[in-house]
DNA sequence: ATCTAGATGACCT
DNA sequence: GGTCATCTAGATG
């Protein structure tokens, strides 16, 4: 399987949480491939958006959505998830797309283990579900995840039409005002058998 | 099936 | 001190 190359991330990041759709995020772990379909996205673009972690400008925490795309931006929230994004777009301007869902491909016993007691449909529906599915927390903060050789990394994979994507406003941002509020950023897979893993 | 409350800590004006 | 790009268990219809 190849990467995605580092400059597939450098476009708009709606433009780029669209394009994720379909692409494998794929998890190293002790040379043990874990991996799943991107089902699910959100964009987060800029300081202008209030809704962005970077609307506070540069800090510690967002530093990486400010360097160059195609790393791994990733938080710790509500005191016990970890969330996963790519940086998108150029060095400098921050913006990232969360992976919100996967559809689990590889690695299938580790990911019921580390969802142990949970249904198998809820295994990766959610953007901290995904992170403990395939063990990704802050040691992976900037992870590069355009090369071949990265312990986390999004590879090519299916082709998802527009009939099968549902676009909507972002999930969990009411505190946001217009537009930021209703900007139809959150891109979702629907309809497809085989791909769908909400009820 | 849908709703609510509580967990728990880093980050922020 | 308040908020948070969430999840789960438990209650209820």
């Amino acid at each position: 399987m190849i990467c995605l190359p580092c400059d597939f991330y450098l476009g708009p990041a709606p433009e780029i949480a669209r394009a994720l759709l379909g692409m494998r995020l794929v998890r190293i772990i002790d040379g043990t491939r874990l991996s799943g379909r991107i089902l699910e996205t959100e964009a987060y673009s800029g300081e202008e958006d209030a809704a962005c972690h970077a609307r506070f400008g540069l800090t510690k925490r967002n530093a990486v959505m400010y360097g160059p795309p195609g790393r791994a931006y990733i938080y710790f929230t509500y005191g016990m998830h970890w969330c996963l994004n790519t940086v998108t777009g150029a060095e400098g301007s921050p913006a990232a797309v969360l992976v919100r869902a996967i559809l689990p491909l590889e690695g299938l016993e580790t990911i019921s283990a580390n969802r142990k007691g949970v249904p198998e449909r809820n295994w990766t529906d959610g953007p901290a579900k995904l992170c403990k599915a395939l063990e990704i927390d802050g040691s992976l903060y900037a992870a590069i995840l355009c090369s071949d050789g990265s312990p986390l990394r999004i590879e090519q994979d299916a082709e998802i039409p527009d009939e099968n994507i549902e676009i909507t406003p972002r999930i969990g941002i009411q505190y946001a005002p217009e537009p930021w509020l209703s900007m139809p950023w959150r891109y979702r897979v629907i309809r497809l058998k085989g791909l769908q893993n909400e009820h």
